[in-house]
DNA sequence: TTCATTTGATACATTAAAGTATCACATGAA
DNA sequence: TTCATGTGATACTTTAATGTATCAAATGAA
C-alpha cells in the first residue's frame, strides 16, 4: 500500500484525504482496543476495502508506524498551544485533560508495548507523551498543586491511565463525554474519599 | 498441545506441574504487556521449548483461554478470603489492593479486548473482576468511604486501572513493590492535590 | 450528463506463525 | 547409578493473515 503520487489533474484529492484520515482514525481506535486486530477488521471498521489500505500504506507495519507518528502529532498539536499560553500549572492540567481525553486512542497507542521494537525509527515518540506528563507533573509539584512526596513517575503514570480510562469509559457509553474531563480532574486531584 | 494423560507410573509429575505453572505465569505476563507476542516469544520468556507449549496446551487459543480461567481463579482465590472476613469496606479495600497489585498481569488479562470473542465459553469471566470491584465500590459508597455522587462505573474503572498501573510501574522498576499498594490506596482515596 | 479517478471485491501469491512429529538429550525419583 | 519420563531442537506441514494484481462499479468534480 502506498500514497498515490500527485497527478497534474486532481479531480478528487479531497476524497483521498478523507479516506486516508478515516482509515487512520478508525485504525487507531481499533488497534488501541485490540492490538491483534487483522487488516480485515481494520478495513471493516473504517468501511473501506482491504485493498484500499494498501493504496495508502505499504504494509501493516507501515500503517502502524504512521499511526504512531500521527498520534504523536495529534497530541503535540493539542498540547503545544496550551503550553504556549503560559497558564498556571493547575490551569494547564485542566486544559490538558480537556483535550487529551478525546484523544485517548492516540494516547494509548503510543504506550502500547507492541510498538516497542528497536530500529523502527520512532522509539522516541513512545516516550514523548509520558515526558509531556512528567513535565506537567513537575510543574504541578513546583507550584504546589500536587503533593511533593509522591514519586513523579507515579503521578504521571496515574494521570496517563486516568485519561485513557476516561476515553474507554466514554467509548463504552458508561459516562458522558462532557463529564469525562471533570471526572479525570476530580479523581486526579481529590480521589474518592468521602469528606 | 495437550496435558499429558495420567500413567500408572508417575516419576516426576511435580516437574510437569512446575513446568505448566511456569508457562502459565510467564505467558500471562508476556501477553499482558504484548498481546501480539508469538508462541516463540512466550516459550523464550518461560525458558521452555516451543514444542513443550504444545505438550500442555492444544493450541494458542486454548493456552489463552486457560490463562483467562487461571487469571479468574487466582483473583477469586485472592479476594474471597478477604470478603469472608466481613471487614469494613475501608479495610476490605486495603486488603484487596494488597493482594491485587501483585496480580496485575492476571488482572489486566481479563480486561483485554482481545479476548472478547463470542462462543469462547469464558465471556463471563471477563466481567467477574469488574463486578468484584463494583461490589466493593458499592460498599465503599454505602459506608461513606467514598463520595456518593461519582458514577459507580467510574470508581470501579479507576480502581481497576490504578491496580494495573501499579503492577506495570513495579515491573518497570520505577516504584518499589512494597510501596505500590500504599500508592494505589492513597491515589484512590486522596488524589494528589497538595493540602 | 460525462468521465477521470477512486474504490471494493476477489482471485491469487507470499509469508510468518501455528501446529505436528521425531529423536536425542536432560532430568530426577527410585 | 539407573532408567522412565520430560523436554529442547528442529524439520516439516498447515493455516491465517498479509500483500499483489486486476477489473468492474462507484464517486463526484467539471
Amino acid at each position: 500500500m502506498e500514497e498515490s503520487t500527485n497527478s497534474s489533474v486532481i479531480r478528487d484529492n479531497n476524497r483521498q484525504k478523507r479516506t486516508r484520515e478515516k482509515v487512520i482514525n478508525l485504525a487507531m481506535q481499533v488497534l488501541a482496543k485490540n492490538p491483534t486486530a487483522s487488516l480485515n477488521e481494520i478495513a471493516e471498521a473504517a468501511e473501506v476495502g482491504r485493498a484500499t489500505l494498501f493504496r495508502y500504506f505499504k504494509s501493516r507495519k507501515q500503517l502502524i508506524q504512521e499511526l504512531v507518528v500521527e498520534a504523536d502529532r495529534k497530541l503535540e498539536d493539542a498540547t503545544r498551544p496550551i503550553i504556549e499560553k503560559n497558564l498556571s500549572a493547575r490551569d494547564t492540567l485542566e486544559e490538558f485533560v480537556k483535550v487529551l481525553v478525546p484523544l485517548g486512542a492516540s494516547f494509548h497507542f503510543l504506550n502500547s508495548e507492541q510498538l516497542h521494537s528497536e530500529g523502527s525509527g520512532i522509539e522516541d515518540l513512545y516516550r514523548n507523551q509520558l515526558v509531556r506528563l512528567k513535565v506537567l507533573s513537575k510543574r504541578l509539584r513546583a507550584e504546589k498543586v500536587v503533593a511533593t512526596d509522591i514519586p513523579l513517575v507515579w503521578i504521571a503514570a496515574v494521570l496517563d491511565n486516568l485519561i485513557y480510562t476516561a476515553w474507554v469509559t466514554v467509548l463504552d457509553g458508561d459516562i458522558a463525554p462532557n463529564d469525562a474531563p471533570g471526572l479525570v480532574l476530580f479523581s486526579f486531584l481529590n480521589g474518592f474519599a468521602h469528606l
